[in-house]
RNA sequence: CGGGCUGUGGCGCAGUUUGGCAGCGCACCUGCUUUGGGAGCAGGGGGUCGCCGGUUCAAAUCCGGCCAGCCCGACCA
């Protein structure tokens, strides 16, 4: 496999690229900006995919899948949405052969064309909620793209649903956001910042927009997942109509929610370090890697091979998704650094001076070098190897948690927010007067947008750092992906 | 789309200044010895030098054009 990677103090947007391409997780496809998830990345993906997966069907949502291709006027129905996603669609003039009629978009996401499906299905109030979610790929022309980050096409997830209620679709809108904040957290053991999006990075089309932010290694934010609520917006343009409870017309209120393959670079940029990936076990294709020692002495060599086997059987019957790494052709050495690479969260070595103590020893990823290594004796390994699992998930959580509070600031003035940006990034909590000027100001000086207005507020959120009017809310600068 | 860098076996590069047999390291294949932190030795396979054109007895090398990729900015999950 690889060598070294570009070390991540030296150059972040190299370490992160030669990480992803040496663990494996994808390669570049001969397609610009477009990427090839390889079969760890997509492992990787797929046990994200499940944890939402379960969360959204435990809330009542099912799953559906509507067509790639979409009628370019239905894209351009709602004004705002067309306008926003204009200049990264992907048109289909042509097919067998012959110029379409009708130019055809390749999704950029599905609002129109679910929702012009839905104002066949709505008609009555007993016909809401209707909530719906999407597994597929979408595809916007990006201009730069950078591994799972942004790519032209890319996988997610979109959900869907329209209800009778505003304040039954806010509360949709909520619950997907804190379902979103749970994956980060609890599964990627990335803490999350929960708030409402600014008007001018709200999405195109929605009437408020929710949004995750994480902060990367580079002390960059990544939005990790977003919510919307939509009002009547789509459903006004898509005649979306039902008859209430008092026998009157209406339009539903809606909502929609995404999540992406951007979450496995999240979890690579938060967690990884110069060795390579560090996963959390949770959403780890391999929770434990089983190396055994053997030497040339063939007896010997059978009798570690077969003990690393029952390892393996022991911790698998336990339910730990755990491989065996009996490959003859490369040393334990090399596979020390491979698995490394590849961010497994525990390792297990076993050879002829462990079978003779009846022990394994045992390296957590999130504690390189020798000296954090420890034995464990073989009987009852699983159960230890359990509870290491666990504490390996727990401090990754931790140390993330601690780096976002190292780097959150609460600027005193505006000079300190911009000296502070410029020199090292991180989370800035502001006040801000609510107008899109004072915004624009501050990313034209700082490059620094607002990544949310929390949901925890201050009692008082002061002043504007930009025009030192009274503060509406305070607010997250950051520079962001 | 602007600025910068780079295109030579799978990967990383040298060779380009001064035109003259296409090389090195890693990876790959075979064999033997090895195996507790990226094994050793021996043998072997693999490249129309990004593409098109020009100059020349001769082009990876000089000239013109084009294309692609990466990094930095404006747009975005």
């Amino acid at each position: 496999m690889a060598e070294k990677v570009t070390p991540r103090s030296e150059d972040y947007s190299r370490w992160y690229t030669d990480v992803v391409q040496r663990a494996e997780l994808a390669d570049y496809s001969p397609v610009r900006g477009s990427m090839v998830i390889r079969p760890y990345g997509y492992a990787l993906w797929e046990n994200i995919q499940s944890a939402l997966d379960g969360m959204f069907k435990e809330t009542g949502h099912q799953n559906a899948y509507f067509p790639l291709l979409i009628p370019l006027s239905f894209m351009q129905r709602e004004a705002e949405h067309v306008e926003g996603f204009a200049p990264e669609l992907a048109l289909v003039t042509h097919g067998g052969g012959k110029e379409l009629e009708e130019p055809l978009v390749i999704r950029p996401t599905s609002e129109t064309i679910i929702n012009a499906m839905f104002a066949k299905w709505i008609k009555s109030y007993r016909d809401l909620p209707v909530l719906i979610n999407q597994w597929g790929n979408v595809v916007r022309w990006e201009m730069r793209t950078r591994l799972f980050l942004r790519t032209t096409e890319f996988l997610w997830q979109e959900g869907h649903t329209a209800h009778e209620t505003e304040s039954e679709a806010r509360a949709e809108t909520r619950q997907m956001l804190d379902i979103y904040a749970r994956l980060a957290e609890e599964w990627a053991a990335t803490p999350v910042i929960r708030g409402r999006k600014s008007e001018a990075e709200k999405f195109a089309g929605a009437v408020d927009t929710y949004a995750i932010e994480a902060l990367m290694g580079d002390r960059k934010a990544l939005q990790a997942g977003t919510s919307h609520y939509l009002g009547q917006n789509f459903a006004k343009v898509f005649e979306i109509e039902f008859l209430d409870r008092n026998n009157e017309l209406q339009h539903p209120h809606q909502t929609s929610w995404g999540a992406s393959t951007r979450l496995v670079g999240m979890a690579v940029m938060v967690h990884g370090d110069d060795q390579g990936l560090v996963l959390p076990p949770r959403i780890a294709p391999h929770e434990v890697v089983v190396v055994p020692i053997a030497r040339s002495d063939a007896a010997e060599r059978a009798a570690v091979i077969e003990a690393a086997g029952r390892v393996r059987d022991e911790l698998a019957a336990a339910g730990i998704r755990v491989v065996l790494d009996d490959r003859e052709e490369v040393t334990p050495g090399f596979k020390f650094n491979e698995w490394e690479m590849k961010g497994v969260p525990v390792r297990i070595e076993l050879g002829p001076r462990d079978l003779a103590e009846a022990q394994a020893v045992v390296a957590r990823r999130d504690q390189p070098g020798k000296e954090s290594k420890q034995a464990f004796p073989l009987t009852g390994i699983a159960g230890a190897v359990r509870e290491m699992l666990d504490e390996v998930q727990e401090a990754l959580y931790q140390r993330a948690l601690a780096f976002q509070k190292e780097n959150s600031h609460h600027p005193a003035s505006y000079e300190e927010m911009k000296d502070l940006l410029a020199e090292s990034g991180g989370f800035h909590y502001a006040g801000w007067c609510g107008s899109a000027t004072c915004e624009q100001t501050v990313k034209a000086d700082t490059q620094a947008t607002i990544r949310v207005i929390p949901f925890d507020q201050p009692d008082n959120p002061g002043r504007c750092i930009a025009c030192d009017e009274p503060a509406t809310d305070e607010v997250v600068f950051a520079k962001a992906y």
